[in-house]
DNA sequence: GTTATTATAGACCCATTAAGTCTCTAATTA
DNA sequence: TAATTAGAGACTTAATGGGTCTATAATAAC
């Protein structure tokens, strides 16, 4: 069980848009340079991300992406989220007759972590200056 | 991020070896007939029980599997890690000079899943009777 | 208004993994 | 010795991840 590297890049461009980018839009071009990765790719993310409503896009001559909420906001599960969905880790695929105890039980631990990343913001990590 | 219907049905049967078999091995035609799925493709996740320690295998003639260690030993983490491995659900595949903060944070997440998952029995979910 | 710059959308491709089957071998007991 | 069981591994198929490419739409600069 793995989190794609879609998550990976998305948290990096956010903490990149976080860090550097109060007002002004920064492009995909140059978020992918810093991130090493395709800008083609990256859009894929970064639409998302719009999607989830955590960014806003500038289309346009000096356009780009830039932060939508407040940074504080901005949580790692929110991230994670608009990535990978929201579907659960776990899901019973027998046919019991009652409600599968186990499932309860990963599925608890699930939101444990989840917890977690809901405490966390993006904005924890920002750049130090 | 899912984990594998391997691990579903790893997880159910070993539910049944605690619940059921104190000392007789249980075939895994009968483990199999009993989740709804095939011998042979079970076998395989049974085999990884066996190599974590968790469970035994008797060959020959009413041979079968039945539990290893002491039932209120076995978590359900262990019995994920038998089957998903240990690997950490998040690496940063991205080339920094430092320890990648982001990793950081999503390795603490992990690790209070974990945490609750190596709390849980699987004993604490066999039959009431 | 035209052009350059940007995001958006979606078709497409390739490699890897999950999920599952099949067959052969080895061990043990009746 | 024969029946019953696990163990190992090759093989197949479908789904997913990761990524490219191209065409379109919107906006700002000139």
């Amino acid at each position: 069980m793995k989190y794609s590297q879609a998550t990976d890049y998305a948290l990096h461009a956010m903490l990149h848009l976080v860090s550097e980018a109060p007002d002004k839009p920064v492009s995909v071009h140059l978020l992918a340079e810093k991130l090493g990765v395709s800008p083609t790719y990256l859009s894929k993310m970064l639409t998302k991300l719009v999607k989830a409503g955590l960014i806003q896009s500038v289309p346009g001559a000096n356009g780009g992406y830039r932060l939508r909420r407040s940074q504080e906001d901005i949580s790692f599960l929110d991230i994670i989220h608009a990535i990978e969905g929201t579907a659960s880790v776990f899901e019973c695929s027998l046919n019991h007759s009652s409600e599968c105890q186990i499932q309860q039980v990963v599925m608890d631990a699930e939101r444990q972590m989840e917890e977690y990343l809901r405490s966390r913001k993006i904005s924890d990590l920002a750049r130090p200056s």
